[in-house]
DNA sequence: AACCCTAGTTATTGAGTAATAACTTACTTC
DNA sequence: GAAGTAAGTTATTACTCAATAACTAGGGTT
Protein backbone atom coordinates (compact mmCIF):
# COMPACT_ATOMS: atom_id res chain seq x y z
CA UNK A 1 0.00 0.00 0.00
CA UNK A 2 1.94 2.97 -1.68
CA UNK A 3 1.61 6.37 0.94
CA UNK A 4 -0.69 8.71 -0.65
CA UNK A 5 1.50 11.60 -2.00
CA UNK A 6 1.10 14.88 -1.61
CA UNK A 7 1.31 17.71 -3.72
CA UNK A 8 3.05 20.71 -3.86
CA UNK A 9 0.32 23.03 -1.52
CA UNK A 10 0.26 19.91 1.22
CA UNK A 11 -2.93 18.96 -0.35
CA UNK A 12 -3.16 15.35 -0.04
CA UNK A 13 -3.68 13.29 -3.47
CA UNK A 14 -6.39 11.39 -4.17
CA UNK A 15 -8.50 8.87 -6.76
CA UNK A 16 -11.01 11.14 -8.42
CA UNK A 17 -13.64 9.57 -7.12
CA UNK A 18 -12.43 9.66 -3.38
CA UNK A 19 -12.24 13.35 -4.42
CA UNK A 20 -15.48 13.23 -5.43
CA UNK A 21 -16.48 11.61 -2.30
CA UNK A 22 -14.56 14.30 -0.22
CA UNK A 23 -16.03 16.97 -1.72
CA UNK A 24 -19.70 15.78 -1.55
CA UNK A 25 -19.28 15.69 2.15
CA UNK A 26 -18.30 18.83 2.34
CA UNK A 27 -20.92 20.13 -0.15
CA UNK A 28 -23.55 18.50 1.84
CA UNK A 29 -22.54 21.17 5.17
CA UNK A 30 -21.84 24.40 2.52
CA UNK A 31 -25.21 23.71 0.46
CA UNK A 32 -27.63 22.60 3.74
CA UNK A 33 -26.63 26.48 5.25
CA UNK A 34 -26.24 28.29 1.64
CA UNK A 35 -28.80 26.27 -0.69
CA UNK A 36 -27.87 26.16 -4.43
CA UNK A 37 -27.50 29.74 -5.05
CA UNK A 38 -25.93 31.04 -1.67
CA UNK A 39 -23.16 28.88 -1.90
CA UNK A 40 -20.11 29.03 -3.91
CA UNK A 41 -18.08 26.61 -5.31
CA UNK A 42 -14.69 28.37 -4.09
CA UNK A 43 -15.96 27.50 -0.89
CA UNK A 44 -16.41 24.59 -1.32
CA UNK A 45 -13.47 23.88 -3.05
CA UNK A 46 -11.97 25.15 -0.41
CA UNK A 47 -13.34 23.40 2.24
CA UNK A 48 -12.08 19.93 0.92
CA UNK A 49 -8.28 21.60 -0.37
CA UNK A 50 -8.65 21.74 -3.70
CA UNK A 51 -8.69 24.49 -5.82
CA UNK A 52 -12.23 26.13 -7.43
CA UNK A 53 -11.48 25.10 -11.23
CA UNK A 54 -10.68 21.24 -10.40
CA UNK A 55 -14.40 20.73 -9.04
CA UNK A 56 -15.83 20.89 -12.50
CA UNK A 57 -12.97 18.33 -13.29
CA UNK A 58 -14.73 16.09 -10.67
CA UNK A 59 -18.63 17.34 -11.83
CA UNK A 60 -19.84 18.64 -15.38
CA UNK A 61 -21.18 22.10 -13.46
CA UNK A 62 -22.61 23.44 -10.54
CA UNK A 63 -26.12 21.38 -10.84
CA UNK A 64 -24.19 18.42 -11.35
CA UNK A 65 -22.61 18.95 -7.72
CA UNK A 66 -25.63 19.72 -6.19
CA UNK A 67 -27.39 16.93 -7.52
CA UNK A 68 -24.73 14.74 -6.43
CA UNK A 69 -24.80 16.50 -2.77
CA UNK A 70 -28.73 15.82 -2.60
CA UNK A 71 -28.66 12.85 -3.48
CA UNK A 72 -26.21 11.66 -1.14
CA UNK A 73 -28.21 13.44 1.91
CA UNK A 74 -31.73 11.40 0.70
CA UNK A 75 -29.63 8.43 0.94
CA UNK A 76 -28.06 8.59 4.12
CA UNK A 77 -31.97 9.03 5.65
CA UNK A 78 -33.32 6.22 3.59
CA UNK A 79 -30.08 3.99 4.90
CA UNK A 80 -31.00 5.03 8.10
CA UNK A 81 -34.32 4.19 7.64
CA UNK A 82 -33.36 0.90 6.37
CA UNK A 83 -30.98 0.18 9.15
CA UNK A 84 -33.36 1.17 12.18
CA UNK A 85 -36.11 -0.82 10.65
CA UNK A 86 -34.08 -4.02 10.28
CA UNK A 87 -35.87 -7.25 12.04
CA UNK A 88 -39.13 -4.71 12.31
CA UNK A 89 -42.43 -4.22 10.44
CA UNK A 90 -45.49 -2.70 10.77
CA UNK A 91 -46.02 -0.45 13.70
CA UNK A 92 -42.40 -1.16 14.92
CA UNK A 93 -41.02 -0.10 11.91
CA UNK A 94 -42.68 2.96 11.53
CA UNK A 95 -42.15 4.36 15.24
CA UNK A 96 -38.27 3.61 14.44
CA UNK A 97 -38.05 5.92 11.37
CA UNK A 98 -39.94 8.21 12.95
CA UNK A 99 -38.19 8.17 16.46
CA UNK A 100 -34.46 8.41 14.01
CA UNK A 101 -35.72 11.11 11.86
CA UNK A 102 -36.39 13.33 14.87
CA UNK A 103 -32.97 12.51 15.93
CA UNK A 104 -31.35 13.76 13.23
CA UNK A 105 -32.28 16.91 14.33
CA UNK A 106 -30.16 16.91 16.92
CA UNK A 107 -27.20 14.36 15.45
CA UNK A 108 -27.27 15.61 11.92
CA UNK A 109 -29.43 18.67 10.82
CA UNK A 110 -27.51 19.48 7.64
CA UNK A 111 -29.47 16.08 6.44
CA UNK A 112 -32.86 17.57 7.07
CA UNK A 113 -31.67 21.22 6.37
CA UNK A 114 -30.37 20.24 2.78
CA UNK A 115 -33.79 18.38 2.21
CA UNK A 116 -35.44 22.02 2.27
CA UNK A 117 -33.12 23.49 -0.28
CA UNK A 118 -33.49 20.77 -2.27
CA UNK A 119 -37.49 21.88 -2.48
CA UNK A 120 -36.62 25.06 -2.99
CA UNK A 121 -33.95 24.36 -5.80
CA UNK A 122 -36.76 22.49 -7.56
CA UNK A 123 -37.83 25.18 -9.16
CA UNK A 124 -34.94 25.24 -11.62
CA UNK A 125 -36.58 22.47 -14.19
CA UNK A 126 -33.19 21.18 -14.74
CA UNK A 127 -33.08 19.94 -10.78
CA UNK A 128 -36.43 19.46 -10.89
CA UNK A 129 -37.08 15.75 -12.16
CA UNK A 130 -33.88 14.69 -10.46
CA UNK A 131 -35.67 16.14 -6.78
CA UNK A 132 -38.53 14.53 -7.42
CA UNK A 133 -36.74 11.26 -8.12
CA UNK A 134 -34.98 11.74 -4.81
CA UNK A 135 -38.74 11.76 -3.22
CA UNK A 136 -40.04 9.16 -5.09
CA UNK A 137 -37.81 6.93 -3.92
CA UNK A 138 -38.11 7.73 0.09
CA UNK A 139 -41.73 7.58 -0.94
CA UNK A 140 -41.51 4.28 -2.34
CA UNK A 141 -38.93 3.31 0.69
CA UNK A 142 -41.37 4.11 3.47
CA UNK A 143 -44.49 2.83 1.31
CA UNK A 144 -43.44 -0.05 1.36
CA UNK A 145 -43.21 -0.35 5.03
CA UNK A 146 -46.46 1.59 6.13
CA UNK A 147 -48.07 -1.17 3.49
CA UNK A 148 -49.38 2.24 1.62
CA UNK A 149 -51.71 3.34 4.46
CA UNK A 150 -52.59 6.65 3.10
CA UNK A 151 -53.19 8.38 6.41
CA UNK A 152 -49.88 6.40 7.91
CA UNK A 153 -47.95 7.69 4.73
CA UNK A 154 -49.32 11.14 4.88
CA UNK A 155 -48.55 11.39 8.65
CA UNK A 156 -45.35 10.19 8.46
CA UNK A 157 -44.22 12.63 5.69
CA UNK A 158 -46.11 15.61 7.22
CA UNK A 159 -44.34 15.15 10.81
CA UNK A 160 -40.79 14.74 8.16
CA UNK A 161 -41.16 18.24 6.91
CA UNK A 162 -41.60 19.97 9.67
CA UNK A 163 -38.88 18.40 11.11
CA UNK A 164 -37.03 19.91 8.65
CA UNK A 165 -38.28 23.56 8.89
CA UNK A 166 -37.68 22.89 12.56
CA UNK A 167 -33.97 22.06 11.75
CA UNK A 168 -33.87 25.39 9.86
CA UNK A 169 -35.63 27.70 11.71
CA UNK A 170 -33.88 26.23 15.02
CA UNK A 171 -37.27 26.02 16.83
CA UNK A 172 -37.37 24.20 20.06
CA UNK A 173 -38.39 20.28 19.24
CA UNK A 174 -40.35 19.89 22.46
CA UNK A 175 -42.54 22.86 21.15
CA UNK A 176 -44.00 20.45 18.78
CA UNK A 177 -42.32 16.62 19.84
CA UNK A 178 -42.06 17.49 23.41
CA UNK A 179 -45.11 15.47 24.41
CA UNK A 180 -44.42 12.14 22.74
CA UNK A 181 -41.08 11.90 24.15
CA UNK A 182 -40.25 10.27 27.85
CA UNK A 183 -38.07 11.08 30.39
CA UNK A 184 -35.53 9.59 28.49
CA UNK A 185 -35.89 11.30 25.92
CA UNK A 186 -37.32 8.55 23.47
CA UNK A 187 -40.35 8.87 21.75
CA UNK A 188 -42.99 7.21 23.68
CA UNK A 189 -46.38 7.92 21.81
CA UNK A 190 -47.44 9.84 18.91
CA UNK A 191 -50.24 9.95 16.13
CA UNK A 192 -48.39 7.83 14.13
CA UNK A 193 -48.32 5.45 16.33
CA UNK A 194 -52.28 5.11 16.78
CA UNK A 195 -52.60 4.89 12.62
CA UNK A 196 -49.59 2.54 12.39
CA UNK A 197 -50.78 0.59 15.02
CA UNK A 198 -54.14 -0.48 12.43
CA UNK A 199 -51.51 -2.01 10.09
CA UNK A 200 -49.08 -4.41 11.86
CA UNK A 201 -48.13 -5.43 15.55
CA UNK A 202 -48.62 -3.57 18.18
CA UNK A 203 -46.31 -2.97 21.28
CA UNK A 204 -43.85 -0.74 22.34
CA UNK A 205 -41.26 0.34 19.85
CA UNK A 206 -37.44 -0.79 20.76
CA UNK A 207 -36.14 2.15 18.00
CA UNK A 208 -32.91 3.12 18.67
CA UNK A 209 -31.10 5.16 15.75
CA UNK A 210 -28.14 3.83 14.41
CA UNK A 211 -25.59 6.06 13.01
CA UNK A 212 -26.13 5.78 9.30
CA UNK A 213 -23.34 3.94 6.92
CA UNK A 214 -21.98 6.44 4.22
CA UNK A 215 -23.64 6.14 0.69
CA UNK A 216 -21.14 7.62 -0.91
CA UNK A 217 -18.66 5.17 0.10
CA UNK A 218 -20.23 1.70 0.69
CA UNK A 219 -17.31 0.17 1.93
CA UNK A 220 -14.99 3.37 2.71
CA UNK A 221 -12.37 3.04 5.38
CA UNK A 222 -12.22 6.35 6.29
CA UNK B 1 -59.11 62.90 -7.47
CA UNK B 2 -55.90 63.79 -9.83
CA UNK B 3 -54.91 61.26 -12.30
CA UNK B 4 -51.81 59.75 -12.04
CA UNK B 5 -49.08 61.40 -13.56
CA UNK B 6 -46.48 59.48 -15.66
CA UNK B 7 -43.16 59.53 -15.95
CA UNK B 8 -40.94 59.76 -18.88
CA UNK B 9 -40.68 55.81 -18.92
CA UNK B 10 -44.45 55.63 -19.51
CA UNK B 11 -44.12 54.50 -15.59
CA UNK B 12 -47.37 55.68 -13.49
CA UNK B 13 -45.81 57.48 -10.50
CA UNK B 14 -47.15 56.77 -7.13
CA UNK B 15 -46.69 57.33 -3.80
CA UNK B 16 -44.00 55.92 -1.91
CA UNK B 17 -45.81 53.65 -0.31
CA UNK B 18 -48.03 52.58 -2.85
CA UNK B 19 -44.97 51.64 -5.05
CA UNK B 20 -43.40 49.61 -1.76
CA UNK B 21 -46.96 47.93 -2.38
CA UNK B 22 -46.32 46.89 -5.89
CA UNK B 23 -43.13 46.27 -5.41
CA UNK B 24 -43.47 43.88 -2.13
CA UNK B 25 -46.32 41.85 -4.09
CA UNK B 26 -44.24 41.30 -7.57
CA UNK B 27 -41.37 40.21 -5.29
CA UNK B 28 -43.58 37.41 -3.99
CA UNK B 29 -43.80 35.97 -7.39
CA UNK B 30 -40.20 36.05 -7.57
CA UNK B 31 -38.76 35.09 -4.13
CA UNK B 32 -40.92 32.69 -4.37
CA UNK B 33 -39.38 30.98 -7.71
CA UNK B 34 -35.52 31.84 -6.77
CA UNK B 35 -35.49 32.35 -3.05
CA UNK B 36 -33.54 35.17 -1.63
CA UNK B 37 -30.19 34.82 -3.29
CA UNK B 38 -31.53 33.14 -6.47
CA UNK B 39 -33.42 36.64 -7.69
CA UNK B 40 -31.88 39.73 -8.36
CA UNK B 41 -33.30 43.08 -7.28
CA UNK B 42 -33.22 43.87 -10.93
CA UNK B 43 -35.68 41.76 -11.85
CA UNK B 44 -38.35 42.69 -8.93
CA UNK B 45 -37.20 46.16 -10.03
CA UNK B 46 -38.43 45.58 -13.58
CA UNK B 47 -41.82 43.94 -13.17
CA UNK B 48 -42.74 46.66 -11.61
CA UNK B 49 -42.01 48.99 -14.06
CA UNK B 50 -39.33 50.96 -11.83
CA UNK B 51 -35.27 51.50 -12.01
CA UNK B 52 -33.09 49.33 -10.16
CA UNK B 53 -31.72 51.53 -7.56
CA UNK B 54 -35.06 53.19 -6.61
CA UNK B 55 -35.90 49.70 -4.69
CA UNK B 56 -32.95 50.62 -2.13
CA UNK B 57 -34.90 53.85 -1.34
CA UNK B 58 -37.81 52.07 -0.78
CA UNK B 59 -36.15 49.91 1.38
CA UNK B 60 -32.92 50.08 2.96
CA UNK B 61 -31.02 46.84 1.38
CA UNK B 62 -32.53 43.64 -0.55
CA UNK B 63 -32.93 42.04 3.21
CA UNK B 64 -35.09 44.68 4.31
CA UNK B 65 -37.55 44.08 0.80
CA UNK B 66 -37.21 39.84 1.60
CA UNK B 67 -38.69 40.33 5.31
CA UNK B 68 -41.24 42.85 3.80
CA UNK B 69 -42.08 40.46 1.23
CA UNK B 70 -42.07 37.13 3.60
CA UNK B 71 -43.92 38.82 5.99
CA UNK B 72 -46.56 40.07 3.41
CA UNK B 73 -46.98 36.09 2.63
CA UNK B 74 -47.23 35.14 6.19
CA UNK B 75 -49.78 37.85 7.11
CA UNK B 76 -52.11 36.92 4.22
CA UNK B 77 -51.99 32.95 5.22
CA UNK B 78 -52.76 34.53 8.67
CA UNK B 79 -55.41 36.82 6.82
CA UNK B 80 -56.79 33.72 5.46
CA UNK B 81 -57.07 31.52 8.35
CA UNK B 82 -59.00 34.34 10.31
CA UNK B 83 -61.33 34.60 7.49
CA UNK B 84 -62.12 31.21 7.19
CA UNK B 85 -62.72 30.70 10.90
CA UNK B 86 -64.90 33.52 11.55
CA UNK B 87 -67.52 32.06 13.61
CA UNK B 88 -66.69 29.13 14.03
CA UNK B 89 -64.66 27.30 16.92
CA UNK B 90 -62.75 24.21 17.65
CA UNK B 91 -63.24 21.34 14.97
CA UNK B 92 -65.18 23.08 12.95
CA UNK B 93 -62.29 26.20 12.42
CA UNK B 94 -59.38 23.67 12.22
CA UNK B 95 -60.73 22.20 9.97
CA UNK B 96 -61.71 24.80 7.88
CA UNK B 97 -57.64 26.26 8.12
CA UNK B 98 -57.05 22.91 7.05
CA UNK B 99 -59.23 23.58 4.35
CA UNK B 100 -57.84 26.84 3.26
CA UNK B 101 -54.32 25.96 3.22
CA UNK B 102 -54.39 23.11 1.37
CA UNK B 103 -56.77 25.53 -1.22
CA UNK B 104 -53.85 28.01 -1.47
CA UNK B 105 -51.93 24.75 -3.42
CA UNK B 106 -54.46 25.77 -6.36
CA UNK B 107 -54.91 29.03 -5.70
CA UNK B 108 -51.64 30.77 -4.64
CA UNK B 109 -48.87 28.13 -4.57
CA UNK B 110 -46.71 31.35 -4.15
CA UNK B 111 -47.88 31.83 -0.29
CA UNK B 112 -46.62 28.61 0.31
CA UNK B 113 -43.25 28.34 -1.48
CA UNK B 114 -42.52 31.55 -0.20
CA UNK B 115 -42.76 30.44 3.17
CA UNK B 116 -39.84 27.25 2.72
CA UNK B 117 -37.85 30.01 0.79
CA UNK B 118 -37.90 31.78 3.78
CA UNK B 119 -37.27 29.06 6.65
CA UNK B 120 -34.07 28.12 4.22
CA UNK B 121 -33.38 31.64 4.60
CA UNK B 122 -32.97 31.94 7.95
CA UNK B 123 -29.90 30.39 7.94
CA UNK B 124 -28.58 34.24 7.65
CA UNK B 125 -28.49 35.76 11.34
CA UNK B 126 -29.78 38.61 10.61
CA UNK B 127 -33.14 37.08 9.08
CA UNK B 128 -33.57 34.84 11.52
CA UNK B 129 -35.27 36.40 14.13
CA UNK B 130 -37.63 37.94 11.82
CA UNK B 131 -38.46 34.56 10.38
CA UNK B 132 -39.03 32.84 13.43
CA UNK B 133 -40.86 36.15 14.56
CA UNK B 134 -43.40 35.22 11.87
CA UNK B 135 -43.72 31.54 12.70
CA UNK B 136 -44.65 32.32 16.58
CA UNK B 137 -47.30 34.47 15.10
CA UNK B 138 -48.78 32.07 13.17
CA UNK B 139 -48.65 29.56 15.91
CA UNK B 140 -49.96 31.80 18.30
CA UNK B 141 -52.86 32.45 15.97
CA UNK B 142 -53.07 28.82 15.58
CA UNK B 143 -52.95 28.18 18.96
CA UNK B 144 -55.74 30.27 19.90
CA UNK B 145 -58.08 28.23 17.84
CA UNK B 146 -56.53 24.54 18.74
CA UNK B 147 -56.46 25.89 22.50
CA UNK B 148 -52.90 24.85 22.34
CA UNK B 149 -53.75 20.77 22.09
CA UNK B 150 -50.36 19.62 20.96
CA UNK B 151 -51.41 16.89 18.91
CA UNK B 152 -54.03 19.09 16.77
CA UNK B 153 -50.89 21.70 16.38
CA UNK B 154 -48.07 19.26 15.60
CA UNK B 155 -50.54 17.64 13.27
CA UNK B 156 -51.62 21.08 11.87
CA UNK B 157 -48.13 22.43 11.13
CA UNK B 158 -46.59 18.99 9.97
CA UNK B 159 -49.17 18.79 7.30
CA UNK B 160 -48.82 22.30 6.47
CA UNK B 161 -45.29 21.76 5.74
CA UNK B 162 -46.08 18.78 3.29
CA UNK B 163 -48.55 21.06 1.59
CA UNK B 164 -44.94 23.80 1.20
CA UNK B 165 -43.34 21.19 -0.22
CA UNK B 166 -45.73 19.67 -2.49
CA UNK B 167 -45.79 23.12 -3.96
CA UNK B 168 -42.39 23.38 -4.00
CA UNK B 169 -41.84 20.27 -5.75
CA UNK B 170 -45.08 19.90 -7.33
CA UNK B 171 -46.56 16.35 -6.86
CA UNK B 172 -49.66 15.84 -7.38
CA UNK B 173 -51.75 16.43 -4.18
CA UNK B 174 -53.92 13.54 -4.20
CA UNK B 175 -50.95 11.88 -3.60
CA UNK B 176 -50.98 12.43 0.38
CA UNK B 177 -54.53 14.35 0.62
CA UNK B 178 -56.35 12.98 -1.91
CA UNK B 179 -58.02 10.63 0.08
CA UNK B 180 -59.41 12.41 2.12
CA UNK B 181 -61.08 14.95 -0.69
CA UNK B 182 -64.73 13.78 -1.63
CA UNK B 183 -65.84 14.15 -5.15
CA UNK B 184 -66.59 17.80 -4.70
CA UNK B 185 -63.04 18.41 -3.91
CA UNK B 186 -63.38 19.54 -0.66
CA UNK B 187 -61.49 17.68 2.72
CA UNK B 188 -63.94 15.92 4.45
CA UNK B 189 -62.15 13.92 6.61
CA UNK B 190 -58.34 13.83 8.07
CA UNK B 191 -56.46 13.20 11.05
CA UNK B 192 -56.84 17.20 11.81
CA UNK B 193 -60.51 16.22 12.59
CA UNK B 194 -59.80 13.24 14.60
CA UNK B 195 -57.76 15.47 16.94
CA UNK B 196 -59.28 17.90 17.28
CA UNK B 197 -62.89 16.50 17.52
CA UNK B 198 -61.72 16.23 20.89
CA UNK B 199 -61.67 19.63 21.67
CA UNK B 200 -64.55 21.23 20.14
CA UNK B 201 -67.98 20.68 18.75
CA UNK B 202 -67.86 17.76 16.10
CA UNK B 203 -69.52 17.81 13.07
CA UNK B 204 -68.88 18.35 8.99
CA UNK B 205 -66.93 21.28 9.34
CA UNK B 206 -68.69 24.33 6.81
CA UNK B 207 -64.88 25.20 5.95
CA UNK B 208 -64.90 27.35 2.58
CA UNK B 209 -61.76 29.35 0.73
CA UNK B 210 -62.12 32.91 1.51
CA UNK B 211 -60.38 35.22 -0.60
CA UNK B 212 -57.66 36.65 1.12
CA UNK B 213 -57.45 40.42 1.98
CA UNK B 214 -54.27 41.67 1.57
CA UNK B 215 -52.48 42.83 4.33
CA UNK B 216 -50.20 45.05 2.73
CA UNK B 217 -52.86 47.80 1.96
CA UNK B 218 -55.35 47.24 4.86
CA UNK B 219 -57.74 49.36 2.62
CA UNK B 220 -56.61 49.43 -0.60
CA UNK B 221 -58.78 49.93 -3.96
CA UNK B 222 -57.33 48.23 -6.11
C1' DA C 1 14.32 7.18 -20.51
C1' DA C 2 10.42 8.13 -23.04
C1' DC C 3 5.46 7.78 -22.77
C1' DC C 4 0.98 8.31 -20.96
C1' DC C 5 -2.56 8.83 -17.89
C1' DT C 6 -4.54 11.06 -14.06
C1' DA C 7 -4.59 14.59 -10.27
C1' DG C 8 -4.04 18.96 -9.70
C1' DT C 9 -2.70 24.01 -10.44
C1' DT C 10 -2.65 29.17 -11.97
C1' DA C 11 -4.47 32.65 -14.71
C1' DT C 12 -8.31 34.60 -16.76
C1' DT C 13 -12.71 35.84 -18.57
C1' DG C 14 -17.25 37.44 -18.83
C1' DA C 15 -21.45 37.93 -16.87
C1' DG C 16 -24.26 39.32 -13.10
C1' DT C 17 -25.33 42.06 -9.05
C1' DA C 18 -26.09 45.00 -4.68
C1' DA C 19 -25.50 49.41 -3.61
C1' DT C 20 -24.03 54.60 -4.09
C1' DA C 21 -23.94 59.14 -6.09
C1' DA C 22 -25.54 62.53 -8.59
C1' DC C 23 -28.94 64.30 -11.47
C1' DT C 24 -34.03 65.20 -13.19
C1' DT C 25 -38.73 65.67 -13.34
C1' DA C 26 -43.26 66.37 -11.36
C1' DC C 27 -46.51 67.94 -7.82
C1' DT C 28 -47.71 71.13 -3.95
C1' DT C 29 -47.93 75.19 -1.39
C1' DC C 30 -47.33 79.79 -0.29
C1' DG D 1 -44.12 81.70 -10.00
C1' DA D 2 -40.63 80.44 -6.98
C1' DA D 3 -39.32 77.20 -3.70
C1' DG D 4 -39.39 72.97 -1.61
C1' DT D 5 -40.21 68.15 -1.51
C1' DA D 6 -40.97 63.66 -3.10
C1' DA D 7 -40.65 60.27 -7.08
C1' DG D 8 -37.80 58.60 -10.11
C1' DT D 9 -33.74 58.27 -13.38
C1' DT D 10 -28.84 57.30 -15.43
C1' DA D 11 -24.26 56.22 -14.68
C1' DT D 12 -21.08 53.80 -12.15
C1' DT D 13 -18.57 51.11 -8.79
C1' DA D 14 -16.70 47.33 -6.49
C1' DC D 15 -17.28 42.63 -6.21
C1' DT D 16 -18.54 37.87 -6.64
C1' DC D 17 -18.71 33.82 -9.09
C1' DA D 18 -19.09 29.86 -12.57
C1' DA D 19 -16.61 28.14 -16.02
C1' DT D 20 -12.61 27.67 -19.55
C1' DA D 21 -7.92 27.23 -21.07
C1' DA D 22 -3.57 26.13 -20.65
C1' DC D 23 -0.05 24.42 -17.90
C1' DT D 24 2.45 21.17 -14.17
C1' DA D 25 3.56 17.21 -11.71
C1' DG D 26 3.43 12.40 -10.02
C1' DG D 27 3.50 7.44 -10.87
C1' DG D 28 3.29 3.57 -13.35
C1' DT D 29 4.48 0.66 -17.65
C1' DT D 30 7.15 -0.86 -21.38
Amino acid sequence: MAAPSSTRAGTVRMSADERRTAVIRAAVAEFAKGGFNGTSTATIAGLVGVSQPYLFRLFDDKKALFLATVEYGFQRVEQTFSTVTEGLQGHEAIHAMAHAYQDLLDEDSDLLRIQLQAYVAAHDPELKPHIRKFWDSLDSLVRGITGSDPEVMTTFFARGMLCNVIAAIDLPRERYFGDFLSEDGRLVECEICEAARQIGPGGTAAGSTAAPEDPVTPGATD
